[in-house]
DNA sequence: CATGAATGAGAATTCATTCAT
DNA sequence: TATGAATGAATTCTCATTCAT
């Protein structure tokens, strides 16, 4: 049990030291001597604990992206207030700024950079992360809906509209000029106003 | 002239073959040898023309993106033909089939994979390929909108309305999941005809 | 104690190997490859002692020239005998024999041909090296003065002058024809009579 | 005709940039590259002129110690004027001052850094440059004590002596610190002085 | 004759991985 | 068990020299 626990300390600390060089240096940019000495752990610890540098790559990322999934999912969640265009600005700044966050940016980038080496990868984040966020935000909009004022026939879509209208621009930028910067809140609100507004102009 | 024609070949055999390498093996996964052997040139040649990696590096991508983004600018323009919706539904099948072209798609990942190293490239890719393509189609909306049935005081943010509720789904799909597939017809269909119908909701 | 010892004669072959390859063939004439293969050592382990070529370079030449400036000083210690020139003589022929060590000709020769590339270890060299065999010389010529028979206001100039006219002959013989031969005896006693003998006209 | 001055032209050319470039870089450190370019000639035209690297660099050096020997042999010159010592400083100052030319010192360290390498080279460089410098100096004394004053029985190894006593230190210096910064007249002015002071005493 | 390209090797340095201690 | 060393190949980049045009 001592040994399991200082074992265990021991990968922990190697995941985290990994998590922070692949999200930062990406996948070839790496190496496994850089992980060891951030871990503070020999070479052969690491290779006791995954078998390869791949292996590792991939526990990584899974790891990593539970949190994220986890804080989408909790991002979406609303306590319904007064009307409705308030609940939806409540929901999309959530939404933003569960998003925003330093390594959630920095593991898409990761994951979409390394799609082709590690499709596998990519498929989880996308169906764990990214339709498990939208299905978390039509079942919200669906609560919002219950209380009156909005027509969905179809939550997903309606999720997948307002969540396109509000992200395609900020988080299309935040990708490409590689910025992990928070959102400044005048222009994470700017997006989710327009977006809001428009939503509720087709769907309300 | 003739000198410059030798070396302006050589030039484009180069560039030709480290588009092709890059765009497959990302920019650490690419070494200048297989650049110089795809290029049936030898490596000196290589460095001749391009002084480092990295210089070569940008200048593909540099050189990648005109392309692309003319592709762009094509394909959000139309031939407006019967009634709004119809225009719109042409508009939206024009853009997605310009941007899915493979090409385009590794560009995009390639882009935002080395947004970190490289975010001079990822800036100008946004500005040049990512809002010069909305702009092209807040251009068109804007026809659109003349010819009656559309109120679009601010024809920009419609575009990104338009663009975010028709692309996002699908275009986070190709980015995480790393297939360039070309989209189903029916597929694209899908998301044109849900994406448009909203927009005319919201701005019909 | 167990790691240590065998890390440290790692490193005392390593730079054994190193010293000798680069005396013998320069800076820029000694790869690491050699180096390591020299040492009976993998480049890894090479580079794992020290960070790169310059620090090696350096690391080593430091190192190489403490004997030598020991063997100076032991070389310009006199016993002081009979009289006044028997003890110049011995004084003289000292310094010539502890210069005329091949790795301190060849170490004089590689430090001046590397002067403009690491001017701070021709400094370091001047100043160990040079100066303090002057100075040694410098306290040696004081005893034997002491002993009567020589006029030393100023004990430094009379060490440079002694020097001077001993060495400066032969010595940029021996840098520029690049001969690690040892001075003949008659060569050296030449030399050395004949510097004394106008020295004690000058400072008897 | 023509083509034989174009060609002494480019030669010269040639010749130019390779000394510069060998006395600045030494010889490893210079490529056929360099010499090319900074003569603003193609690498062929050199390889025409020249047969190989090694060619290249001795013939540059041989012919870059005539100036160098010639100013020697100049600077040991002397119109005698008033009193001996006065003769014997303005003679030492015009060596020192010969000799702490930027490009004398650079090439004696780039001569004693390769005299390994290239032995014949230096033994010329010792024969004309060195002896040669002796040898005209011992002329000057010899004129010098024609006007009385000076007993020079051997008046070669008088001015061994004399050369030896003023330069060995600041040589020394100037060797191994990698300077090829003029010698302050105040510095010069005392290594001329207490050498000739000492000179005095040991030949008047 | 002179330019750009080719050659083929070799430089320094780093990598992922595996032994030996 | 965990450390340092070894391996052996691969990386970027440069070199001296020689063909082709």
């Amino acid at each position: 049990m001592d040994e399991n626990s200082r074992s265990a300390r021991k990968r922990a600390q190697i995941m985290a030291a990994a998590t922070a060089a692949f999200l930062e240096h990406g996948y070839l940019g790496t190496s496994m001597d850089q992980v060891a000495a951030a871990a503070a752990v020999s070479k052969q610890t690491v290779y006791k604990h995954f078998a390869d540098k791949e292996q590792l790559f991939t526990s990584i990322l899974l790891a990593a992206m539970s949190p994220t999934v986890d804080q989408l999912l909790a991002g979406a969640a609303t306590e319904p207030g007064g009307d409705v265009e308030a609940d939806l600005m409540a929901l999309a700044r959530n939404l933003v700024t569960a998003i925003w966050q330093p390594d959630v940016l920095r593991l898409r980038r990761l994951v979409i950079g390394e799609a082709a080496r590690f499709p596998t990868l990519g498929r989880a984040y996308f169906e764990q992360g990214f339709e498990g966020g939208l299905s978390a935000l039509a079942k919200s909009l669906s609560t919002v809906a219950a209380r009156g004022g909005l027509r969905l026939d179809d939550p997903l879509t309606a999720a997948q509209h307002l969540a396109g209208m509000v992200l395609w621009v900020p988080m299309n930028r935040a990708m490409f000029t590689g910025s992990d910067a928070p959102l400044p809140d005048a222009e994470r609100d700017h997006y989710c106003r327009a977006g809001v507004r428009a939503f509720l102009r087709a769907y309300g």
